[in-house]
DNA sequence: GAAGAAAACTTCGCACACGAAACATCGCCG
DNA sequence: CGGCGATGTTTCGTGTGCGAAGTTTTCTTC
């Protein structure tokens, strides 16, 4: 069961800490950023997911954001408020929204020089060499792999409806 | 300025997704576990945190938990009202407030088998052999340490006040 | 030792973020 | 056709999470 000796352990924390602490940050310089241009970091990722994949509906754009659909509708709203994407009742299923950026959004998010998460980007990018960037997507997609058998096959049978149809992202 | 080449620009979103995986999932099931014991995650971690330190100020809290004071007083006054935590003025310095466990916010800590993030710790040790477990660390300091720097330099002069006291953690 | 800067908290307003429940629509099965 | 469970979205209540402004106390500096 335990493969790691003892003495590890502070390594693992501090391993979660890494992370922590980079994806934290990362979120708040990527809301400064998107201040900016007076948007928030959500809208901000909307916005460039609209912009790249086209229209989506409101599932659909929940799951690329990896967050709840009524998470999402608070955010559409707002956005919508703003003029930055329009709600499209489909006309083959009654049931599923559509969100479009309209020109306003459009115009918006072609302005734009950088990403969400763009500092950590940059850091991957400048802090580590080519073969060092390889050893750690390596390292990381086996935790990921781990985490995500881990989850679906854990649960008593409850609670794992949502989030098992990611294949490619 | 750019030493990767553009062939790995997918690697670079892949690492930056499996990062955001992580974490967000990890927070998720802390959170399905902390409500287990009628506890949200925030007020699971400040409970195992003062239980391993002792009384902390809020300000120290807040350090800790990566959040602002203005976040922390929220959670704090919940979990008062929940009798987790005592707040207590200091003497020496009046301005400054100890929260401190109460016994039933003692107890409750004590008999947690958890960690915040546990799943993710466990993800550490299963999925990965110690030479790769100091691989990451390697991998991941050397992010962290980029973002630092980059972040306390850039700034216009401006927004740089806060986080620069992290040496250790 | 008093004016003013600085530090520690709190308050306020806003934007997520989630789960449970409500609602509308679709699909199927008889 | 008509019920009826499943699916897509919204509503609601609660809990973060942040920055700006406000309050109290301490520190500085003259």
């Amino acid at each position: 069961m335990s493969r790691i000796p003892e003495v590890l352990k502070e390594q693992v924390d501090r391993i979660a800490e890494a992370i922590i602490y980079l994806y934290t940050e990362s979120r708040r310089l990527t809301k400064d950023q998107a201040a900016k241009v007076g948007l928030t970091g959500p809208q901000l990722t909307v916005v460039k997911i609209l912009d790249e994949l086209g229209d989506l509906s409101l599932s659909e754009l929940s799951d690329r954001i990896r967050a709840q659909n009524s998470t999402v509708t608070g955010i559409v709203d707002r956005m919508e408020r703003e003029g930055l994407v329009d709600r499209k009742r489909s006309a083959e299923d009654r049931r599923v929204v559509h969100i479009q950026l309209t020109d306003k959004g459009q115009k918006l998010a072609r302005g734009l020089n950088f990403e969400p998460f763009s500092i950590f980007r940059h850091a991957i990018q400048q802090a580590l060499e080519p073969q060092e960037l390889l050893q750690l997507l390596g390292l990381l997609d086996k935790l990921a792999k781990w985490v995500r058998t881990e989850v679906e096959g854990e649960s008593t049978g409850e609670r794992t409806k949502k989030r098992a149809s990611n294949d490619d992202d």
